[in-house]
DNA sequence: CCTAACCTTTACGTGAACGGCAAGGTCGTG
DNA sequence: CACGACCTTGCCGTTCACGTAAAGGTTAGG
């Protein structure tokens, strides 16, 4: 066994002992800030895997993942850390779950476990459901627009007379709108 | 009141003159307040078709339209106010393309123009797509984990032993997690 | 052992997106 | 014309999601 490319196994543990992350090496790796990770731990959206003997943070892979899940729920699905709270203690509810389900053996409540653990997952599933089907709608609507675009462009290519027929738009905007030459920038 | 259920239509005048709504009459119809209309007008997001002789913000359907625009941005999508902006300058800007597409008569730029106002819209579906996109990766996750449990479930009606298979989750969480048990209310 | 770079907690500051109140004006119905 | 319900602008307060600085402890390298 002189091979070994793996740091080193004790003889006696033969699981590969997970690197352990400090929080700006994290932060870097998922683009957040430092201040941001330990304000979702205080949160209760996470736990770092250990502490140094310095209490030192110290993050695992698994860390790592749940972060990665919490910014997408902020960032891709728009959710708020409370709503992200909720979605992640469905989670830890199915974790403890599991646990119970390996300790009993009475049949019923097995069922009763997986039970409540599909309908949370399906919670889940329906919440995400809900926002990708009203984004889908605004984005049919924005690809009308596109489409009645490329229609007009084909009709300049074809040299058309470009009759005044209803340009039917998904916004309104025709009558004299704010200038917003400024832009957003509040006063 | 006697049975005139359209306004008042003059005879010079056959548009059906459309019906203003106060602002407390468009913020009861669209689920928003009285203050969060007059913010984003604030910011340059819309601004009312008229005002009354006491200064009465006064709203026309295609007000309402963009306001609802504006909260499908916000609550379906989940855009900052000010990407909001963004994305109604851009509409702001369509509008204005019109009025110039229709008073020119150069050929050259009025492509130029319809191709900008492509492009504007490309743009908007892309910003929607990739949200949309990124939506729909996490909810193939749960699902993923929603059809596990649900083979999970298969298997308890069938009696049989629930041999501890891999029951690979998505999220971490085995490793003893934060209990989590008060919320996310923070002190 | 010393030092720079990193970490810790504590705490106050900030921008976004409003909530809510005050002081006064307007609308419409009796 | 009175009166209640609605509106106006102005301004300060609040919650969320962090930013940022202070005062000190830890870790890795020379």
């Amino acid at each position: 066994m002189s091979h070994l490319d793996t740091p080193a196994a004790t003889p006696t543990d033969d699981t590969p002992a997970p690197p352990l992350l400090r929080i700006q090496e994290v932060a870097a790796a998922l683009g957040l800030t430092t201040r941001t990770i330990r304000y979702y731990e205080e949160l209760g959206l996470l736990e770092p895997a250990g502490r140094s003997g310095g209490d030192y943070r110290q993050y695992d892979p698994d860390d790592i993942e749940r972060l990665r899940f919490i910014k997408g729920l902020r960032d891709d699905a728009g959710f708020s850390l409370a709503e992200i709270g909720q979605l992640l203690e469905d989670e830890a509810a199915r974790a403890r779950n599991r646990a119970r389900f390996r300790t009993t053996s009475d049949a019923a409540e097995r069922r009763a476990i997986v039970d409540d653990a599909l309908a949370r997952v399906e919670r889940q599933i329906a919440s995400l459901r809900d926002k990708s089907g009203r984004l889908t709608t605004m984005i049919h609507e924005a690809e009308d627009r596109r489409r009645h675009l490329q229609s007009h462009i084909a009709e300049l290519e074809a040299g058309l007379e470009p009759l005044p027929h209803d340009h039917h738009d998904l916004l309104p905007g025709s009558r004299t709108r704010p200038t917003r030459s400024g832009g957003v920038t509040k006063g």
